[in-house]
DNA sequence: GATGCGATTCAC
DNA sequence: TGAATCGCATCA
C-alpha cells in the first residue's frame, strides 16, 4: 500500500469522499479501513459550517487542502474532517466510520463497552477510539509523522443521504462499504 | 455577556 | 423513538 498525498485532496469533495471508502486510516498505533464518508460543499450546501460560520469560510479560504477540521459537536464528540480544495470548488470529507485493523488493544480500552467491529461506528467514536481531539485541529494530516491515509481496494460502494444534519438531507453524499458491519448505520436503500 | 444550536450517542 | 448535553460560534 502506498501513502495519499495532500493531491488527492485537491479535487471535488464528493469525489473524495467516495474514493477514500476502501482506503486505511493511520492514527499513530491505530489503524482502520475507511467504510463510511459524508462531503460537505463549501459552496451551495445549507449543511457545511461555511453556510453559516465565518470562520469556517475563512479556514477554508486560507488553509491548504489535506488540513485536518476537527469540531466538537453537541458540547460531547470531536468529529474528524479533512479539508478539500477542488478547482471546481471546496469543502470537506467527514471521517465517520472505520473497520479497526491495528491498535485493537488500545481502542477496546478507550471504548471497553463495545465489541470490535463497533469500535468506530460513527463520527464521534471514531475520534474517541483514536484518541483524536481539538489539538489536532489545523493540522495537516497527511505530512504527520505516523499518521495518514492508505490507498486500498475499492469495495462496491453505496451512496445515500447524510445523516444527523436538517439541512439538505436530499443530497446523496454519504458513501457506505458495501456490506460493512462497521458503518455507524445501515444506508437507506431504495432511494 | 447572553443565546441558541448541533455533521451524536445511548438508553428505552 | 426520544432525551441528554454543554462548549462554541455568533452577535449584541
Amino acid at each position: 500500500m502506498s501513502w495519499i498525498g495532500p493531491e488527492f485532496f485537491e479535487r471535488d469533495p464528493v469525489v473524495c469522499a467516495r474514493e477514500l471508502i476502501g482506503a486505511t486510516m493511520v492514527w499513530d498505533s491505530c489503524e482502520g479501513r475507511i467504510v463510511e464518508t459524508e462531503a460537505y460543499a463549501a459552496a451551495g450546501d445549507p449543511a457545511c459550517h461555511t453556510f453559516n460560520r465565518p470562520s469556517a469560510r475563512e479556514f477554508v479560504a486560507q488553509r491548504p487542502a489535506g488540513t485536518a477540521y476537527i469540531y466538537l459537536n453537541y458540547g460531547v464528540h470531536w468529529l474528524f474532517n479533512l479539508l478539500v480544495k477542488g478547482p471546481k470548488g471546496a469543502g470537506f470529507v467527514l471521517f465517520r466510520a472505520l473497520e479497526p485493523t491495528k491498535g485493537l488493544d488500545l481502542m477496546r480500552a478507550r471504548r471497553p463497552d463495545r465489541p470490535d467491529s463497533r469500535l468506530c461506528a460513527g463520527p464521534g467514536c471514531l475520534t474517541r477510539a483514536l484518541g483524536i481531539s481539538g489539538q489536532d485541529h489545523g493540522k495537516p494530516l497527511l505530512t504527520e509523522a505516523g499518521r495518514g491515509l492508505l490507498h486500498g481496494p475499492c469495495p462496491e460502494i453505496i451512496a445515500d443521504g447524510r445523516i444527523g444534519i436538517s439541512r439538505a438531507k436530499e443530497f446523496p453524499w454519504r458513501f457506505t462499504a458495501k456490506g460493512s458491519r462497521a458503518v455507524s448505520k445501515r444506508p437507506n436503500l431504495g432511494g
